[in-house]
DNA sequence: TTTTGAGTTGTTCGA
DNA sequence: GTCGAACAACTCAAA
């Protein structure tokens, strides 16, 4: 009978498709699941408030699974390789399994893991559980990262990114004696005034709240999503990206869920949702390749970019007291829910960088502790892509019209009212600049759109032709 | 090495 | 309201 295993988790809370827990299994001997607390070890971006408020919930109903299934989960707090060895030192652990992740400090430091518990003697494994291709499986024909979405995912296509899912282990066999564990509350992660009241009514985290959540999407809006998913007005889009981000459910089980609901991946709305999938191993693959990027743009011409700074602008924009409906009704959206649609990131997006000028990295900030989604990856390729610093080779530089956007998307400014109230009676024609028909309660845009555009244009002339924008060297690293 | 085709999501203007 | 063209002429990736 082999020595236990230590399986530890991060960002793959389930127990279905759950590789690293599967050869756990396979292994033999006991199997003790491990969370350990560490923020200090992802640097300047530790989980912020929404995402750890999500995690509670995604860890309690993770331990509800576990405790089921006979093996309940592990709670530590401390720097991850002295605790694991603490772990292998209190109950023989002969084995450590995880699944990886790929944030440049999180690969430095699960590489230097790796080799530490290596040296002690014991066997180390690691597996895909979150990506359908992980940031090394493909390259361009130079044999370089890609930089550019289409090609990228051509060549995903043809490499092919179905996988069997595995099943969710019926058993786990427990330690004999299970390590001392800290309780959920004791890692502090819910608010200590809570605020999270919205959040609460709109998610329901934990592998069955995925679920349910896609078999819902499955169910309603995946036909139309070409189109529906434009449309913050309506439940149009799936809702996955935060259940996505904590591992309650994988891509290949989306794929898969999608194959037994017979919904054909040649169909427009499938094809541009699968897509979206691509988008976000994309995002995984750039920030591998480029792992400056959370902070330094893509693109190093944007070093130069003028970039205005204004507190004053910036917590307007936070608070959704912009003046420009679509933008507020956006912020107050995220604020309130921990999530905002995909659209309207990209209106407040341009909004923040176009308009104000106001560098991204405020923005990434912003999302960053406001989300219960947040993802490095994703959050980064986002904001690189709304600066217009990223991996986005139009050739030119692409400024949202808010109010336009917002008569477009939000038609009947069904969703303005929704967060903004004060606007509920605003005639229709009103409802994206209620500035010009005259609002009570409501303020006057804080930058005029046409002008700070103009702005923004000229902006951009100064640093068009300062270098080339050969993109910085990659440093690739082992994992 | 050089060439070629193409690139998530746009805006404005004028017919 | 709708449509097509102009915008300005950039990079990426593959052939």
């Amino acid at each position: 009978m082999p020595g236990p295993t230590l399986v530890w988790l991060r960002q793959d809370l389930r127990l279905a498709d759950q590789p690293a827990l599967h050869a756990a299994v396979e292994r033999g001997g006991a199997v003790i699941p491990v969370f350990i607390h560490a923020p200090d070890e992802d640097l300047q971006w530790a989980p912020g408030a929404a995402s750890n408020w999500w995690l509670h919930h995604s860890l309690q109903s993770l331990n509800e699974a576990l405790n089921k299934a006979g093996s309940p989960l592990v709670v530590r707090a401390g720097p991850s390789l002295d605790t694991l060895r603490e772990l292998v030192v209190e109950t023989g652990a002969e084995a450590v399994y995880w699944n990886r992740v790929y944030e440049p400090a999180r690969v430095l430091r699960d590489q230097g893991i790796k080799a530490g518990l290596r040296a002690d003697g014991l066997e180390v494994r690691s597996f895909n559980a979150a990506l359908l291709i992980e940031p090394w499986d493909v390259e361009t024909g130079q044999g370089g990262p890609y930089r550019v979405f289409t090609p990228f995912w051509r060549a995903c296509l043809q490499r092919g990114i179905e996988q069997d899912p595995l099943p969710a282990p019926s058993r786990l066999p427990g330690p004999e004696k299970p390590p001392a564990s800290l309780t959920l509350d004791d890692l502090a992660l819910l608010p200590r005034i809570d605020w999270a009241a919205g959040l609460r009514a709109t998610w329901a985290p934990g592998e069955r709240g995925a679920q349910a959540r896609l078999e819902r999407f499955l169910g309603q809006s995946i036909t139309g999503y070409a189109d529906s998913r434009d449309r913050p007005d309506q439940d149009g889009t799936s809702g996955l990206s935060p259940h996505l981000h904590f591992g309650e459910v994988s891509p290949r089980q989306v794929l898969r869920a999608l194959r037994d609901a017979n919904i054909s991946l040649e169909h427009k709305g499938p094809e541009s949702f699968v897509r979206e999938l691509g988008w976000r191993d994309f995002a995984h693959h750039v920030l591998y390749h480029f792992p400056h990027t959370p902070e330094q743009p893509l693109n190093p011409r944007f070093e130069d970019f003028p970039w205005r700074e204004s507190e004053a602008d910036l917590a307007a924009w936070q608070q959704g007291r912009t003046g420009i409906p679509i933008v507020d009704a956006a912020m107050r959206q995220l604020w309130e829910t921990g999530w905002m649609h995909n659209r309207l990131r990209m209106v407040v997006g341009s909004f923040l960088t176009k308009n104000l000028r106001l560098h991204w990295v405020h923005g990434a900030r912003w999302f960053w502790d406001t989300l219960v989604d947040a993802d490095l990856a994703s959050n980064t390729l986002g904001w690189q892509w709304a600066g217009g610093c990223g991996a986005d080779a139009a050739p030119y530089f692409r400024i949202f019209n808010p109010q336009r956007q917002g008569e477009q998307y939000d038609p009947d400014g069904r969703f303005v009212r929704r967060f903004l109230p004060v606007l509920k009676k605003t005639e229709t024609r009103y409802i994206h600049a209620p500035g010009a028909g005259g609002t009570l309660g409501y303020p006057a845009p804080i930058v005029d759109l046409k002008a700070s555009r103009q702005a923004a244009l000229e902006a951009f002339e100064a640093i068009k032709n300062t270098s080339t924008s050969q993109t910085k060297s990659s440093s690739k690293a082992q994992t």
